[in-house]
DNA sequence: ACATATTTTTAGACTTATCTAAAAATATGT
DNA sequence: ACATATTTTTAGATAAGTCTAAAAATATGT
């Protein structure tokens, strides 16, 4: 049995990590086939090749869960992938709906004094350019401690942390509306009937639909 | 047909290149197969996929060679290769011994923009860190003007500018000998018998053996 | 509870890249 | 020229990852 993982192996258990963030029990299946467009057939061969290793724990019809071996590995890929996003965005003018594509490939390189290095040229970064915390070397990560934009009251003043939806479309969306990570929000009234928002955005208004204020992370800003 | 290559066809087209340079005619199947590490089997196969796809051209026993598409592709590798180990000595702390193995992944990934713009980040190098070309963007080569050590004359003033040899054996013994590129060295004079020079390099005298010049390649300093 | 819908697994096939062993072609030496 | 050695190709197998179609298990609705 082959100790060095492939790309495929570890898109799964990447896949795997990040459903269970949200599921509270094991993951399904079909979870897994929609998340990395496959077949439900291929992710059953593949869950069982990876209990073989160890790295998930699976019974069948049961769903898979990560073992701590299988997390470790997870958390240092998606390491790598928002440490390279950091690398695209900061210095090769990359834009943040560009970098998840080439960080999907630059994650899988295999040598830990890359990753090291790397972290050390960006200077410890914690955060990538959507927002999302950075694994640190030992794998620990910093969850959330921001609140979702759709859980704020009228009135309530906010800064952007990052976004929920990653997808290309949404962050060019934001760029279009002017909302970057950092951007100061302030809430001036939301319409009960469909939940938008009227917001303050610098020296404008705007509205900004629920489907946008449930995709956003913010930082409350203290009242007093 | 798939028109995106897998990293292992852009592996053969990359090693067909680079034994071109130095056959003539033709390149054989032995010599891939042992290039590569693999066996004449398996290049066989490839070799007929290749030519399917006219990357290369064909003729059973009668050895391959690159089509223009096939050299245009296997150069755009070998400069992704080269721009990737720059980038891994200049800013990420890497010797010139250790690039070798993370570019060999690294410069599998697909984007034009980032090679792109991480040549424009690396500021358009013109050479790697073991002297060897950068293809332009164009991929058109700067062909070798430097000459070997081992045809110089005693008496000769030279700078060194590149190995012939990138192994990492090879680059950490003339790290042991304090020779890099960039070094100027002086031929005191040529052993007869085995061919070795007796060298001043800085203010010290050292020998170095007929192995080591035959792998290095200077320029010639002007006598007058 | 039980018929039906949904999810998951199995069975069998395909592709890519590899290997070993045998056959075919080419090269070499006298 | 011809026997022998070397190189190259073919034939058949294997492993990883994927798919479709069918079977098995689980979930759901009344
Ligand atoms: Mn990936
Ligand atoms: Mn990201
Ligand atoms: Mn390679
Ligand atoms: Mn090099």
């Amino acid at each position: 049995m082959n100790l060095e993982l492939s790309q495929t192996e570890e898109n799964y258990l990447k896949a795997i990590f990040t459903l269970s963030l949200t599921a509270s029990k094991a993951v399904s299946t079909n979870a897994i086939a929609e998340k990395l467009e496959t077949k439900a057939s291929s992710v059953t061969d593949m869950v069982k090749k990876l209990a073989d290793k160890k790295l998930v724990d699976y019974k069948k019809y049961q769903g898979v869960s990560l073992t701590e071996n299988g997390k470790g590995i997870a958390v240092r890929v998606i390491r790598k992938h928002r440490l390279w996003e950091v690398f695209l965005v900061k210095h090769l003018d990359f834009s943040w709906d560009e970098v998840h594509e080439i960080a999907e490939q630059l994650e899988h390189v295999k040598s830990i004094k890359l990753t090291k290095e790397l972290d050390r040229f960006l200077e410890y970064p914690t955060h990538d350019p959507h927002g999302d915390p950075i694994p640190d070397e030992n794998g620990n990560i910093a969850h959330h401690t921001d609140v979702m934009l759709s859980s704020l009251q009228a009135g309530s003043n906010c800064v952007v942390l990052g976004v929920k939806d990653s997808s290309k479309s949404f962050l060019k969306y934001l760029d279009g509306l002017g909302i970057k990570l950092g951007s100061s929000i302030k809430i001036i009234n939301i319409e009960v009937f469909d939940n938008s928002m009227k917001i303050e955005l610098g020296d404008r208004i705007m509205s900004i639909s629920h489907q946008i204020t449930k995709n956003l992370f913010v930082k409350k800003e203290l009242e007093c």
